[in-house]
DNA sequence: AAAAATAAGGCAATCGATTGCCTTATTTTT
DNA sequence: AAAAATAAGGCAATCGATTGCCTTATTTTT
């Protein structure tokens, strides 16, 4: 039991310059109300005192946390890690503070981490969903209450929830069609959960791409992991297995198609000559492996200040009442060596 | 202005179950005054109702957060979000919230954050400083609070607060003799910022390997910046045109040391022939950049994870009450291609 | 000069959960 | 069977900041 000393509340204020603590509440708060010399005396005294404002009286009083809630799968990839600094900076700036949790890619924990922002009173929830979370029954107390949740890069439908992503689809067909238009004709494609819209909506624009030029779909040719390293070097087992050899891969995230390509290239397979490969991503270790690294580029700085930028507009103009609209970020292709075959 | 529907009380359940409030609150607390059958129709029926406990007033009234704050110079480098991860996973196991926030590398931004820890109450905070922070006047407050402070990595002595990093000194100082066993007489060494610990005593230890080995030290041979990827493109121009050129770098983060190097070998210097490199921080990358990098590795999230930990045992245990040592985590030196000349 | 408007404050209830102390059964001990 | 102990609850004050409404100067308007 550390004996903290007493703090400072405006009460203690209010006593030593004998005026009344709503005073001191509304000379703290710029309100006009006070004289401007008050208000500059309350401040000086207040700061002389050692007074910090108690954020939990306030909220509890006015029933609003100016905390904005994230829930993310894992806080330490390079993409999550920029989409967080993205919604810091905006979130910090219009003076609400950040309440973090990761569900380490378990519902179950995202359940719980959700109980949490619903106790903290957090006004607005952005999330990205974990690799196996079936449903989002635990997100709809808050639409109930009409805190805001917005989901992000992992997204779901739920009620009017603004969705803010890119365009998956589109972005796997593309880079699809660029492999075949390298040349390829056995293109692997190595994806995570296909419960989530990414991986699912990459898959899919794979799929299409091979339809739209006339290219069997071979179930074998899809490998589904995790997307960690580790899978992508196990993949690379599994591919130099396949005979014949496949002379494309297509990996769903850019970690996953670089271990597998090293390992392969360990093996003395040619790339892109013999096996191209596109990722996506763009992960930085794109433009340092050898070669580099075909990716899709989208920035998750970008889509964190988007999503941050969205919820604080909201809270911040109510009226505003319809629900924001999804937003379709953009991306683009990078075509690097990895996939040139000319 | 959301018309939410109005939140439910313990009050609620009370008058519901005609009994008292405290009942209700003991029962929700598994307070052993509260009858088992008691407990469960509670429970059950704040279940039903809709209830979501009110951490602001139980906050006020208890005088504790259970909230961990944590300030750090920016969220998205690899580093930084594996600490950040540690760090989350131990307060979320321990049923502690985070309150997260980024200084951006300055000393404005990590007095206003600061402010806000205090505001919020945080029961602890991490931090590790941004990059000119000249003085730690803002953290003073939590101490005369007995509010636990622990530094990592970027570090500061402060009253007798924690300190975990490791011994950037001594890594230092053994990568940069590795450098002169290898051969190097002329090694260019770029740091950072040498206000922070982590710069100014791998800086000190390469001086002391050069001065043991009887090499002279040459002002001219360290480069300044920001340790960023550019900064790094822009070291190598200045490498470049030093003659003769010099034939080691040891750079006191990978990123910059690997953007340098690419640079470099780009003008056809051969590595580690002509130019033998170090990094430090054993970014992901360095296994991927050709050649591999040799660096020094210690683990971010470790860090995070026993700085958490550290916390955590201190405000369950507060009998605890002498302040917990500063721990020197270990690391180790991975030699790589980069810098094997023989 | 009287009436109206403005400026500057204060009163007191309120936001929900907690907890020391008290009361009232009910059970156990002697 | 009386006394003591235990079990199960309730009362009411408390944590600090906020704010609608009221009061009392003071200034402006007519």
């Amino acid at each position: 039991m550390a004996d903290n000393r007493k703090d400072i509340t405006i009460y203690d204020i209010a006593k030593k310059l004998h005026i009344s603590a709503a005073t001191v509440s509304r000379a703290l708060q710029d309100h006009p109300r006070v004289n401007k010399n008050t208000k500059k005396l309350i401040r000086k005294t207040a700061e002389e005192m050692g007074y910090h404002f108690n954020s939990f009286a306030s909220n509890l009083r006015k029933k609003k946390s100016k905390v904005i809630g994230v829930i993310v799968p894992r806080l330490n990839s390079n993409f999550m890690s920029d989409v967080i600094a993205g919604i810091e900076k905006v979130v910090n700036n219009a003076n609400y503070g950040l309440f973090i949790s990761q569900s380490l890619e378990t519902m179950q924990r995202e359940i719980t981490n959700a109980e949490a922002m619903l106790n903290n009173r957090v006004e607005g929830l952005l999330v990205s969903l974990a690799y196996n979370t079936t449903d989002v029954d635990h997100f709809k107390e808050f639409i109930r209450r009409k805190t805001p949740v917005i989901f992000f890069d992992r997204v779901t439908e739920l009620e009017n929830c603004p969705l803010i992503h890119i365009d998956n689809f589109k972005a796997a067909y593309e880079i699809t069609l660029h492999l075949i238009d390298q040349g390829c004709k056995r293109i692997v494609h190595i994806t995570g959960n296909l419960l989530r819209n990414v991986y699912a909506d990459r898959f899919a624009g794979y799929k299409k791409a091979l339809e739209d030029r006339g290219m069997p779909f071979d179930d074998s040719f899809v490998i589904v992991n995790d997307l960690s390293a580790a899978a992508g070097t196990a993949a690379a087992e599994q591919i130099l297995q396949m005979t014949p050899l496949p002379d494309g891969v297509f990996s769903s995230n850019d970690i996953c198609a670089i271990a597998c390509m090293l390992a392969v290239k360990q093996a003395g397979i040619k790339i892109p000559g013999q096996l191209a490969f596109a990722g996506f991503n763009n992960d930085p270790t794109c433009c340092v492996v050898e070669p580099n690294l075909t990716t899709v580029n989208y920035k998750g700085y970008e889509m964190g200040e988007v999503a941050a930028k969205m919820m604080i507009n909201y809270l911040i103009d109510k009226d505003d009442a319809q629900p924001a609209h999804s937003v379709i970020l953009r991306y683009e292709l990078l075509i690097r060596e990895s996939s040139l075959r000319k």
